[in-house]
DNA sequence: TAGATTATACGAAACGTTTCGGATTGTCAA
DNA sequence: TTGACAATCCGAAACGTTTCGTATAATCTA
């Protein structure tokens, strides 16, 4: 590792004048800088980043904390495409990104501020943690410059990125209303996640300002997972056969949705229409085809970083950015009765 | 932040004593280790891991470098697998990740080496460089301890973990032979990986195998892409019906020679047999279902990292990992003409 | 020509650790 | 009583940076 001391002894000249003459400080002559950019160049010199930090508090290095990323959640490109926008900004700008999978257990072990001064890390990106989790609090109420994935508070070092969920769940059920469904039944997913809320909210008021009743029964709970969702929906489908539509708060339960269907011997759309939510690639290869609501999680990712080191860097005027979703209609959605 | 300085304040030692009761050295006191660790616990403490790094030279962190991390690869659940994998051995062992993307561009700016003195990596995985990339050949020649992944290269310092390619995938050819396929074709990738070619000699050797002649005209090349192999399959099929099994060196390229087959009203599997590579989650939706060579990428990261942390403490007796790749017989593989 | 100003360079301290080599007690055998 | 030894503690240097304050020489101003 060649380090500033060896530059400086090959030189000539000092730690500082060489650590100046590097850094861009006008402080120093012309001929001298370019002996020793010379010099940098040819021993492919590099900071030392610890070292840096270590003085300037300045690690250029931020995390991205997920819940609980274990064999199972290699199935969810939710959180990859995030990283991958994370990943994208943040080497651009100079960063770089260290991983954080935690668990409600572990969150015992080390608090948060811990795991942000143990690095250095000038920020946090936030996604998938539970409600309740001790991290989440911590984050918000604490001082490290964070952004939480899809959890709408800002305070004065907090910021989210999300996308227009509501909105567009709203669209989603005015559409299937305007197309002629009048009892539309609701997929949620566990109560641990703050989007299962939103979406609820939104399908109801969508309900709402569709001109039709809001009836509390015609809800059923997946947990987001297919096989949860597919015996729900049986039952559910079984004994409540005025429904005609199911919007879903994942792909993956609208799957199940569409199992159950067939297995009822039901026509998709004809007999029940579905939408769901994601846009997951397994969407358009299912038979038929299925609506969706599509997000952009590559975008949230890369949005959310720009987002965090404004905040970091004091330079920004606001604290959310909202990323528009997409209404995908394919063949699982049509008038009832075809 | 509390460092060791607060905590010598605080219970009135001095530095170095509250840094060798914390570390667990036997000449200190006791009752005094006691008040040290009650102070730490109390305050919080956790050491500055960048400080640490900097006189131990262990930083407690590893790298995965990963070729061109950028919006479409957040469809490629492989990589995202592996570094799931990586993660949960990382943090068991109380590691971190740092996740580095590159490009073949970027690689001019800053070399591999620089890249691990910049922050005193210990140890860096790789995955998914192209054969000619410099950091490949870097990584080779140096010193820093890497673990590849699907590159079959060793020596001191230097390791891989990969699946048995060879073995599955002659497995899979002798099987088509075995249930009478005669003229079987082959789908490539592109050369830049190493993958391709692995397969591409075990595809010939399997048909070497089962007694049967290697034709080179019975190879495409789908670039790994769907819409690549559904195009080069089109042609192919056409003008040579005697072909009733296609081997594909991916899924997705699978599902590219699938179309092409429903597109000429071949009947998969009575007209054609294929097999895919990676068992992907859509090779359960499509219809028929995939028969495909499943690999563990979870298991590559995991066991890849453990290789890696083997390295750094050169405790490790071998240099490489092989992991097991199954063969899974779905609906679309049958004998010829049903 | 004296004093002020500019250009250029550097010493030393600091960041938070670890660790080497003592220093200070107290205990015990001879 | 003395010397040896163990137990317990600490000072100072080191890791690779940055930065504050200062030093020196050259140049300018009046």
């Amino acid at each position: 590792m060649v380090t500033l001391k060896d530059l400086a002894r090959i030189t000539g000249y000092s730690v500082t004048t060489v650590s100046r003459a590097l850094n861009g400080y006008d402080d120093v002559n012309k001929e001298t800088r370019d002996i020793i950019l010379a010099a940098a160049e040819k021993l492919e010199y590099t900071p030392n980043i610890n070292a840096q930090s270590l003085v300037t508090k300045r690690s250029k290095t931020i995390g991205f904390l997920v819940s609980d990323l274990k064999r199972e959640s290699a199935k969810d490109n939710f959180t990859f495409e995030v990283l991958c926008g994370i990943s994208e900004f943040v080497t651009e700008a100079g960063y770089e990104m260290i991983l954080l999978s935690t668990s409600s257990s572990k969150q015992k072990n080390k608090t948060f501020r811990q795991i942000v001064s143990e690095r250095n890390l000038e920020g946090i990106i936030i996604q998938g943690l539970k409600k309740e989790d001790p991290y989440l609090q911590e984050a918000i109420k604490g001082s490290v410059p964070t952004v939480l994935v899809d959890i709408p508070i800002e305070n004065e070092t907090t910021g989210y990125v999300t996308s227009n969920q509501h909105d567009s769940v709203k669209k989603a059920i005015k559409y299937l209303a305007r197309l002629g469904h009048r009892n539309i039944a609701y997929m949620n997913g566990h109560k641990h996640a703050y989007v299962s809320e939103i979406r609820y909210q939104s399908y109801k008021e969508g309900l709402s300002e569709a001109g039709l009743e809001v009836d509390e029964n015609l809800v059923c709970y997946g947990d987001y997972e297919e096989e949860k969702a597919y015996r729900a929906s049986l039952d559910f489908l079984l004994s409540n056969p005025e429904v005609t539509a199911f919007f879903c708060a994942s792909d993956i339960m609208a799957l199940g949705v569409l199992k159950a269907a067939k297995e009822l011997k039901l026509d998709v759309p004809k007999d029940l229409s579905i939408i769901g939510f994601d846009n997951i690639l397994l969407t358009q290869y299912t038979s038929p085809t299925l609506s969706t609501i599509g997000q952009k999680p590559f975008e949230l990712g890369k949005r959310g970083t720009e987002l965090l080191l404004e905040i970091i860097q004091n330079s920004s005027t606001q604290r959310h950015i909202i990323i528009q979703n997409e209404l995908i209609l394919r063949e699982s959605t049509a008038q009832p009765g075809g």
